[in-house]
DNA sequence: ATGAGCACATACATCGGATGTATTGTGCGC
DNA sequence: GCGCACAATACATCCGATGTATGTGCTCAT
C-alpha cells in the first residue's frame, strides 16, 4: 500500500480509537510526518483527502484539527459525490428520497414543536401567493429541511439534504415548464403543514409521498 | 481559495460537464498541472482527494483515470465516513436503515426473479441450523444485500450497504450476548423469503421492519 | 491600567527538482 | 511464433526553499 494510504488509515485509526478526539489539534505537519514515517508532501496528500470529506479541518497559520465529526458534517460530503451523477441516475436518488421523506415527515408529526410549526407557517406566508421560481425552490428546500430536522434524526436530515441537492435542478426545470407546478407545490406544502399541526402522522406521510411522487413522475416522463 | 481546492473543482467540472467521461484517462500529472496552473505536488493533493472518494483511479506506471462513477462505487466512500461515528450515533443510522430496508424489501417482492429466490434459499440452507456467529452475520449481510439488489435501485442498494457496515458490529455483540438471536434471525430470514416468494410486498415489508427493529430495540436497551 | 498596533514566531501553502518504482510496450533472440 | 530483457512512461516519494495567513505577546500612547 502507498505510504499516503497508510497515513490515511493511521490517522483514521487514531480518530476511531479515540487517540484523537473531535476538535483535537494534530501535531504540525513536519512532526506528524516524522511520526508516521513519511514526507511532508505525502502526508499533505493524506490530510487533504481527509479534509475533503470533512474529517479534518486545516487552517493556514494555525494548525490542523479534527472536525466535530457530526453526521451532518460528514454526510455533507455526500452532496459532493452526488453531483457527479448524470440525470438518468437522478431518478434513483429521487426514488430513495421518496422513501425517506415521507418517513421523516411522519416522524416529525409527533415530535415537532409548536414554535417550529409557527416558523414553517410564517415561512410559507412570507413566500406569498405567486413567488418567483427561484424563491419557490429555495423555500421548498427550506420547508422540507425544517420538517426533517424536526424528525430528530440528524443522519436522516443530512442524508435527505444530500439527496435533495441534485434534484433541485429538476425542480427548477419543472417550475419553468409546468405553470401549475407553483400553485400545486404551495398547496401541498399547506397540506403537509396542516397534517403536522393535527399530529396526523399518516396524513403527513401521504402528503409527503404525493409531493415527492409528483416530481418523480414528471421527471420520469421527460427522460 | 487554495490552488488545490481550485484544482479539485476544475477536475470535478471537467467530469460533470462531460469533458472527461467515465473511463477516460487524464493528462499526465505534469501536463495537467501546467494546464491547471499549479505545481505537481499541489495537483497530486487534489487527485489524491478525488481518489479517496472513488472519483479518480490512479495506477502507478500507467496513468490516472476517471472511474465508472457508478453510484455503487461512489457511495462506497460512505462506509468510510460512517466508520468515524461513535456508537451513540449508530442508533440514528440504524433508524434510517429501518426506513429503507423494509421499503427495499417490499420493492423486491414484485421484481425479484425466481432464480434469485432460489439463490437466497440455497444460501439460507447452506448456513445450516446452527451456524457460528461470524457465519450468521456474514450470511445476514449477504441475504439482505441480495434482496436489496433485487429492488432494482442501485443507489438504494449502495446506501444500505454503507449503512449496514457499522451496524455489523452491533449484530456481532448481539449474537454473543443473546442466545436466541441466532434462531430468531434464521426464522425471520425464512419469513422474509417466504413473503417474497408469495410476492406479498406488505408481508415482506413487515418482516423486514421486525427484523431491523429487533436489532434496534436491543441496541437501544444496551446503550 | 488599558487598549490599539506592530513585530515575530508558528504552521500551513506552494513550488521546483531529483530520485525511486511499477507498468507497459517493444524488439531481439531463440 | 513465443518469451524474455530493456527502454519508455507515469506515478510515488522525498528534500529543501520560499510565500502567506494566523495567533501571540510586547510596546506605546492614552
Amino acid at each position: 500500500m502507498a505510504v499516503t494510504d497508510e497515513a490515511i488509515e493511521k490517522i483514521k485509526a487514531m480518530i476511531v480509537s479515540g487517540a484523537l478526539a473531535p476538535g483535537d489539534r494534530l501535531p504540525k505537519e513536519s512532526e506528524l510526518a516524522a511520526e508516521l514515517g513519511l514526507s511532508r508532501n505525502s502526508l499533505r496528500e493524506a490530510v487533504r483527502a481527509l479534509s475533503l470529506i470533512r474529517i479534518l479541518d486545516v487552517r493556514q497559520g494555525d494548525g490542523t484539527y479534527v472536525t466535530s465529526l457530526d453526521p451532518q458534517l460528514l454526510l455533507e460530503a455526500l452532496s459532493f459525490v452526488v453531483d457527479f451523477h448524470r440525470d438518468d441516475t437522478v431518478l434513483e436518488f429521487l426514488a430513495v428520497r421518496r422513501i425517506l421523506e415521507p418517513a421523516a415527515t411522519a416522524m416529525a408529526a409527533s415530535r415537532i414543536e409548536e414554535e417550529e410549526l409557527n416558523a414553517l407557517s410564517a415561512q410559507l406566508d412570507a413566500l406569498g401567493p405567486d413567488p418567483s421560481v427561484e424563491a419557490l425552490v429555495a423555500g421548498d428546500l427550506e420547508f422540507h429541511r425544517g420538517i426533517v430536522r424536526a424528525s430528530g434524526n440528524s443522519v436522516l436530515c443530512s442524508l435527505l439534504d444530500g439527496l435533495s441537492g441534485p434534484t433541485t435542478r429538476a425542480r427548477v426545470w419543472r417550475g419553468l415548464t409546468q405553470e401549475d407546478a407553483v400553485s400545486r407545490t404551495l398547496h401541498e406544502h399547506r397540506a403537509i403543514l396542516a397534517a403536522l399541526r393535527d399530529r396526523d402522522a399518516e396524513a403527513a406521510r401521504s402528503w409527503a409521498t404525493v409531493h415527492v411522487a409528483s416530481v418523480e413522475q414528471w421527471l420520469r416522463s421527460t427522460l
